[in-house]
DNA sequence: AGTGTTATTGACGTTTACGTAAAAGCAATG
DNA sequence: CATTGCTTTTACGTAAACGTCAATAACACT
């Protein structure tokens, strides 16, 4: 049917360990079948663990990351929930937009220094090929 | 002379407890003076702690921010070291450009998901209040 | 002199996110 | 059929980033 992974295939593909599959498993962000004994991941497993992934880029810890998937599981479920569920997701939106302002700070800073270098490394080249313009 | 700060002002200031501050300075990104044992710190370090919250919301360690102002300090020093600070820096870049995408992500799937949710509840609200359109 | 506030230095505790090693089970393969 | 390779569970270890006492010291009042 749909193509399923093993462990090391996904633990491969994303650059990670499988006691790190196993360990997400155990945090209940992924929920691989059994073969037997053996865990086989869905194309749905591959998905979450690809957005578990991302949210550790965006410094979310595990827990969060589970309440963030729990909370999109809920996302077509009861009325009586989802007021709740747009407070969550308001707070998070600040943070992630606070953290993007962050970014282009940080960006900005790193081009600058960048250029710096840049402007440093080449006047140090042409100071060693003897130039008429400046050696004059 | 210059303004100086007791470890409670900035802890207030940022939000941050002081052992938080004092933990800060035994990783080296911050060294305040002292006023006989007291900690007294000056406009440098609060910028310094200002910096390191930012790099932390980014998801740098302390190790790694520590590293950044070692670099940012020897940024107006020998050329012999500046293409290996480039290096570095572009890796930085690459990171947080990385990043930057994931955020945008996020943000997009974040919106989604609120404009479900308010459309959800204003209809949850408006089958309550009896308007003719619908309730027909 | 006594009381309260804020500071100091240890030093052990805690949480998160895995690492790492041990012991054991299938499965193909020379 | 023994070895090699991948898997499993169990469980202790660890690095980072502080938290949380504890004991002590310096001031500010009153």
């Amino acid at each position: 049917m749909s193509k399923t992974y093993t462990i090391s295939d996904l633990a491969q593909e994303f650059g990670v360990t499988t006691r790190t599959l196993r360990h997400y498993e155990d945090q209940g962000l992924v929920t691989p079948a059994r073969d037997g004994i053996n865990r086989i991941y869905s194309h749905r497993d591959r998905v979450r663990l690809k957005l578990a992934l991302r949210g550790k880029r965006l410094g979310f810890s595990l827990g969060e990351i589970r309440e963030l998937f729990e909370l999109h599981d809920l996302a077509g479920s009861e009325q009586r929930q989802l007021e709740e569920f747009s407070v969550k997701l308001e707070r998070r939106r600040a943070q992630l937009e606070q953290q993007r302002e962050d970014v282009e700070v940080m960006l900005n800073e790193i081009r600058f220094f960048a250029t710096q270098c840049q402007r440093r490394l080449a006047e140090a080249e042409s100071s060693k090929t003897p130039n008429p313009e400046r050696a004059a």
